[in-house]
DNA sequence: TGATCAATGTTGACGCTGTCAACACCAAAT
DNA sequence: ATTTGGTGTTGACAGCGTCAACATTGATCA
């Protein structure tokens, strides 16, 4: 998806034209990609992106309009690998509160992974910013996930009434909040390898599911 | 605080120099955050804020060794203004409860009120990527507010034994989540009136204390 | 087969930015 | 009265996003 124009021949095929590139906006996102984990998205400069594409400066122009719809592009690319990551984390856990936790985990670990990943996905080039049909779509598929599963624990005997998109919300925000902070504030030692943040995030979400129960 | 070079005439007396500005690292602290509730942190401009307080384009760097430098001292007035309004909103109310939900919700206000300076706070500014002392501290005092309450609320009767650490970043985590998506996803809505707000970071912030209390 | 066309690339320029080096001004200490 | 050090200015440099004009190509159609 997202590639149609033409034929399009994929890739540099051996000995191809040198001119044309081929592949060219695909061959940007990826070292955009790199570029972004290796300065954040503030210092990523197209020009670098061109140049490590060995392509000259503007010829970024005729795939992204802007240095921001490159960024929109990335930041959907980002959005489907967060859904993924949290999708196949979760999969084959059906039991509601285990696959809350499942969920919270991978929000986790995805931040910790990719954390200038997460900053593009939830900074100005945020969904909220832009229309991108594109990049709405990823992000709500992200989501559905989060929603879905808070639906399904809703749904368990022994939880309280209460409004479904709240209670989304606060599951959201709680690993949410705690995927912002790991990333970009000096936390309180427990952080160091993956076992203890895992345990963290199921410690936290737990708190948050008990909550939603009936007293 | 934060100024004692030699006598600080202190703002521009009548008639005064018109070289010598007087106070210019205040005024361009002062220009800098109008600057970046308009345009945000990653376009506030050096050059601008010089402009604005009608000095040349190289006289900020008598006050500030470097751009970055000059987004840190914004970052610890941001975090010395977010704890202000923290405290101020949570003033005698003492019942540990209470007083967490209080926290909440100026918490959420302050980002709704101010969302440029809560993406500063947390962005490539923040504590973690900066040893000044003057952000560490402002930004530590902050955190001493959530993290007291937190305190005060697990000495409450029926309250379920568990570490403080764990328990403080926790209810951080969800307020800092809720304001996070609240500035910058589109959310479902609900998030009108400061009154719908507040009632919603009180829900959420209840939901988390029940999940805090033994069974 | 050869001309045309649209997609895709390049060159060169503009104004903006952060920052540096060199210089100007001025108040206070000697 | 002179020196000095803090503060402001001018001028320059390289890097940036972006635009306009031009070049090169593979595909389309006469």
């Amino acid at each position: 998806m997202a590639d149609r124009s033409h034929n399009a021949q994929s890739a540099k095929s051996p000995g191809s034209d040198a001119y044309h590139h081929g592949d060219l906006r695909n061959a940007l996102l990826a070292a955009a990609g790199d570029l972004l984990e290796e300065v954040g998205p503030e210092r990523l400069s197209l020009r670098e992106v061109a140049r490590r594409c060995g392509v000259s400066q503007t010829a970024p122009y005729r795939h992204f309009d802007t240095r921001h719809a490159l960024l929109v592009a990335l930041a959907a690319d980002a959005f489907r690998a967060f859904a993924g990551r949290m999708k196949s984390e979760a999969e084959g856990v059906d039991d509601p509160p285990a696959r809350l936790r499942a969920l919270g985990r991978a929000y986790l670990a995805f931040a910790i992974a990719n954390p200038a990943k997460l900053r593009l996905m939830f900074g100005p080039q945020s969904p909220s910013k832009d229309s991108s049909a594109e990049l709405q779509e990823a992000a709500r598929e992200a989501f559905a996930l989060i929603h879905d599963a808070t639906e399904a624990r809703l749904a368990q005997p022994g939880t309280r009434k209460m409004d479904l998109e709240q209670a989304t919300l606060g599951a959201w925000a709680i690993v949410h909040g705690l995927a912002s902070l790991a990333i970009d504030m000096p936390l309180p030692p427990g952080l160091e390898d993956e076992a203890r943040r895992s345990e963290l995030a199921d410690t936290l979400m737990d708190i948050y599911q008990r909550g939603l129960d009936a007293t």
